[in-house]
RNA sequence: GCGAAAGUGGCGAAAUUGGCAGACGCACCAGACUUAGGAUCUGGCGGAGCAAUCCGUGGGGGUUCAAGUCCCCCCUUUCGCACCA
């Protein structure tokens, strides 16, 4: 149905060849293209071209394949980030795609043994809708997809080496995410909870925090995420907050943006717990309630003796004022249930927050609060301050309950000026009184604070938090933003969690509790037949085949978990099987993963840098822990290229302003569509898709072949070495530095394009003088051969083509890259600008290498010079060799 | 509010370290060629001016022989974070 779509748009474009490419394409008959005419004309034809190469590239498997070891070369691994298979390839994907493949083929010339694998993300919601709206079996739906894409792909020419190709949603891949299941789950990295989780209503299933995005659904922007108490899976990524927080200063060569997003998504901050005893709620208990336990949330689970609170600040608690739990907070619910009128108020609060969370604006929210009327006793002054319940207090971070000191902190001042709570200043800055909040601690010391009066605020800080434990009242401690990751999915189509429940339990085993299916076990196959709907619940769980199973410890009836897991999962260590895609007895070989890891290159977008990349993260610090791998990180270098635009806008189904990759190409060409993608801006800049700079490149393309098919039969032995022929080597060298500068550097390729471009107009301008026979055959050669290596990792199918016109040797992706002769590459004469005061004023020549003397005379013998400066002074003449000579005068 | 990046012709952009602002390309204009093509080739193309020349890199100051680039203030856009205690 989409081809026939795409057919009739096609056609209402153009009838005839390029009719003929698309159809190609899909149809894989090559019947339908009419080559003649171009053919007979000898004019570019990137249709005959491309897919004569395609067809020759896609019969040479050994053309892309990596070397399994090296000893001789040095091993260069180049990613870009896997898709999802919708069915279709976007401009983003092209883009993406194109940047690593122009890195992959420059390493390969370079002479890298080059590791370029490509892969599906191929579990996920798209394929179950997809199957509700056609009636398709999801797998069908994705393998077809993944058939179309990989097609696209070869037709774009894209440098896989397909033997590595690794597609998620194949139980020979998802076997291997279950069996990390189990070692997590083994080592305490995998356990179930139950509490309050993202619901997105649109996708049925819980979502990861991670996957929430100012209140919405990562998938569906309009969704409100609502909060729901279920018991799910989790995986223990805060085990590793620390690591993964420090690793980020290691890792130089991501975006400092990405990094940036990371540590403020782990969100670390350190701080005390300090806690308020409630005043006639029984004795506090002396013993150490925080101290025993690190999660201080649970350490208050039905007690509303004690209220603990998470202070960055405790130098400052001789300032607080007030305690004020989230409405959620265990006290503020013990004393709800006793006041109905207080039940009510906070019920309000609580909306309120729920409200601001849905709006996406929980930053904004009006602060209201309500005093409960309890008291709690500050256990460093023993005084009494007022608990109050407040809708800006959240109960997910810290302990859900803050102290209040308004002198100290602007929501506080804020809160107690609404409502009327004392300020008490108890830090002041050096020397003065600086206004309130006064929320400084550099340089500024505590005043009217017991003991600690006078201490620097760090100082007091540690010395106060020491002083808590000592006395049993509370400890310093750490908290994270980061939360554990929610992989349990309530969908079909994913990895089958490999747990059952065990209906009567066995020694050690409560009833319906937890077993794990053993390794042996695996993998635990997700049902083919299944009935997609949209009721409820997970789809597993209306399968009795699956879901009725035995306990595999005790042989009794049991169930199987019926959710299955997050695809992130899937995405978290793809790239460690590509080192070892067939393996069936393990992930990978280590020794494989080892020789290609930590990943050189990385490429991908943004919009992962806190989902994957932070998932991958931990992933290969499990497996290192694990000892199936001895890197830390995954990648080396990362790099985010930026959006594919179109009309300002990203490019959507819903704004109508999406241009497909296959329709450039059947007009275009996969050589034009790459090379626009390239030269329109720096790879890391949002690219405005305009179609008119795709046929700007397609007549560069033109030009490039008119002229070598015509120089191609050069005679060699040709004599004649004009100035033309060494302008055209000076240039040509000049070239290759310039774009091998470009790809160990800024990966500025739009600028590496314009180079040649500029090669090329040179080589146009010097038409007559080699019809001429003043170049030698030579020179000739060598010129076109160079320019064809340049061209190689932009616009491979011409430079394959043109290769073998040339006469090259094997595929031009493995010639090597060309070196610069940086004596042929040398000017004889260069411009020196002239300025006066540092305004131009005329360019004179010199010869290179000129020193200051020569070149101030030159200058100042030039005629316009000597006439602007006539009858005028020169105070001072600045030469700067090389570069310019300025003239001050007056 | 905090943090980061960016702002240059009609448009996409270029200008590694302060050194000819606008390379390269698109669009446009003029011309050439033609078995009219969505072709190809030649020339022009920041603004003002006949010209000499002057002005011009978001705005305003500054440093310097020289500033798109460095410093200070401000404006705008994009992205990230945001009652995180």
């Amino acid at each position: 149905m989409r081809l026939t779509a795409f057919l009739l748009s096609v056609g209402r474009v153009r009838s005839g060849l390029r009719g003929g490419v698309s159809g190609f394409l899909y149809n894989g008959s090559m019947s339908e293209i009419n080559v003649m005419e171009s053919e007979r004309q000898g004019r570019y034809s990137p249709a005959e071209i491309e897919l004569k190469w395609q067809a020759r590239w896609d019969a040479d498997a050994a053309l892309y394949a990596a070397e399994e070891h090296s000893a001789d070369k040095p091993k260069f691994y180049c990613i870009e980030m896997l898709p999802y298979p919708s069915g279709q390839l976007h401009m983003g994907h092209v883009r993406n795609y194109s940047i690593g493949d122009a890195l992959a083929r420059h390493m390969w010339m370079r002479g890298y043994n080059v590791l370029h694998p490509m892969g599906w993300d191929a579990f996920g919601l798209p394929a179950e809708n997809a199957a509700l709206k056609n009636n398709t079996p999801p797998r069908e739906w994705t393998l077809a997809n993944i058939a179309a894409m990989r097609k696209q792909m070869q037709r774009i020419g894209f440098s896989y080496d397909w033997a590595t190709e690794v597609t998620t949603c194949l139980p020979e891949y998802y076997r291997w995410n279950q069996w990390f299941f189990l070692k997590m789950y083994e080592a305490g990295l995998a356990y179930r909870k139950k509490s309050k989780v993202n619901w997105c209503p649109e996708c049925q299933t819980v979502l990861a925090n991670e996957q929430v995005i100012d209140g919405r659904c990562w998938r569906h922007e309009d969704t409100v995420v609502e909060q729901r108490d279920l018991t799910q899976w989790f995986l223990r990524i805060t085990k590793y907050a620390d690591e993964l927080l420090d690793g980020l200063d290691k890792l130089e060569g991501w975006p400092e943006k990405v990094r940036t997003m990371q540590r403020n998504w782990i969100g670390r901050s350190e701080g005390t717990l300090v806690d308020f005893a409630v005043e006639g709620r029984g004795k506090a208990t002396a013993g150490p309630s925080t101290t025993a336990t690190k999660d201080a949330a649970s350490a208050q689970d039905d007690k509303s003796n004690v209220i603990t609170v998470f202070t960055t600040r405790v130098d400052t608690i001789f300032g607080a004022t007030s305690v004020q739990l989230a409405p959620e907070h265990a006290v503020a619910k013990a004393f709800a249930s006793e006041d109905a009128a207080l039940a009510a108020k906070i019920e309000e609060l609580l909306e309120q927050q729920k409200r601001a969370r849905e709006a996406g604006d929980v930053g904004a929210i009006e602060k209201h609060g309500v005093p409960t009327g309890r008291f709690a006793v500050n256990p460093f002054n023993g005084e009494r301050v007022p608990i109050w319940v407040a809708n800006y207090i959240l109960a997910d971070y810290g302990t859900g309950a803050i102290m209040s000191v308004p002198a100290h902190d602007e929501r506080d001042f804020e809160f107690a000026e609404k409502y009327g709570l004392e300020v008490r200043r108890v830090i002041a800055a050096k020397g003065e009184e600086a206004p309130l909040p006064f929320t400084a601690e550099d340089d500024a010391s505590l005043v009217d604070s017991g003991q600690w009066t006078g201490l620097g605020c760090e100082d007091a800080q540690r010395k106060m938090a020491a002083f808590a434990k000592a006395n049993g009242f509370g400890t310093a401690t750490v908290t994270y933003r980061l939360k554990d990751w929610g992989v349990s999915r309530q969908r079909y189509w994913g990895t089958p969690i490999p747990m059952v429940y065990c209906t009567k339990g066995h020694a050690g085993v409560e009833p319906g509790g937890v077993v794990a299916v053993p390794e042996s076990a695996l993998p635990v196959v997700l049902p083919e037949q299944v009935e997609i709907t949209q009721q409820g619940g997970s789809p597993l769980g209306r399968i009795a085949e699956f879901v009725e199973t035995t306990c595999p410890v005790c042989g009794g009836a049991a169930r199987r978990e019926t959710d299955t897991m997050d695809t992130f999962v899937d995405s978290s260590w793809y790239f460690y099987r590509y080192t070892d895609a067939k393996n069936a007895a393990a992930p990978f070989d280590s020794a494989k993963a080892n020789y290609w890891f930590p990943i050189d290159q990385y490429i991908g977008g943004v919009e992962h840098a806190i989902l994957h990349l932070i998932y991958s993260r931990f992933w290969t610090k499990v497996m290192r822990d694990l000892g199936l791998i001895k890197n830390d990180e995954p990648a080396e270098r990362l790099f985010t290229q930026g959006m594919v635009i179109k009309d300002g806008a990203k490019m959507s189904k819903s704004k109508g302003n999406v241009v497909s990759p296959d329709s450039m190409i059947s007009r275009y060409g996969a050589d034009a569509t790459r090379v626009y993608a390239l030269f329109a801006v720096p790879p890391d800049k949002d690219l405005e898709w305009q179609e008119d700079g795709v046929a700007g490149v397609s007549r560069f393309l033109g030009r490039v072949h008119r002229l070598t098919m015509k120089y191609a039969g050069a005679n060699a032995s040709t004599a004649g070495d004009s100035t033309a022929g060494q302008e055209l080597l000076r240039k040509l060298h000049q070239t290759i530095g310039k774009i091998t500068q470009d790809f160990s550097g800024r990966w500025h390729f739009n600028t590496s394009i314009a180079s040649i471009m500029i090669l090329v107009n040179e080589i146009a301008a010097r038409e007559t003088a080699m019809d001429a026979g003043e170049v030698s055959g030579e020179v000739i050669t060598q010129v076109f051969r160079g320019l064809t290596l340049l061209l190689a990792p932009f616009a491979p199918f011409l430079a394959a083509e043109l290769w073998e016109q040339l006469g090259g040797e094997g595929a031009v992706f493995r010639a090597a890259w060309p070196v610069v002769d940086e004596t042929l590459a040398r000017e004889d004469e260069i411009e020196i600008p002239v300025q006066m005061n540092g305004k131009l004023t005329n360019v004179v020549k010199v010869p290179a290498g000129s020193d200051e003397a020569t070149v101030k005379t030159a200058a100042l013998a030039d005629a316009k010079v000597a006439a602007r400066i006539e009858g005028k002074t020169v105070v001072k003449v600045i030469v700067v060799p090389g570069k310019l000579v300025n003239l001050v005068v007056k």
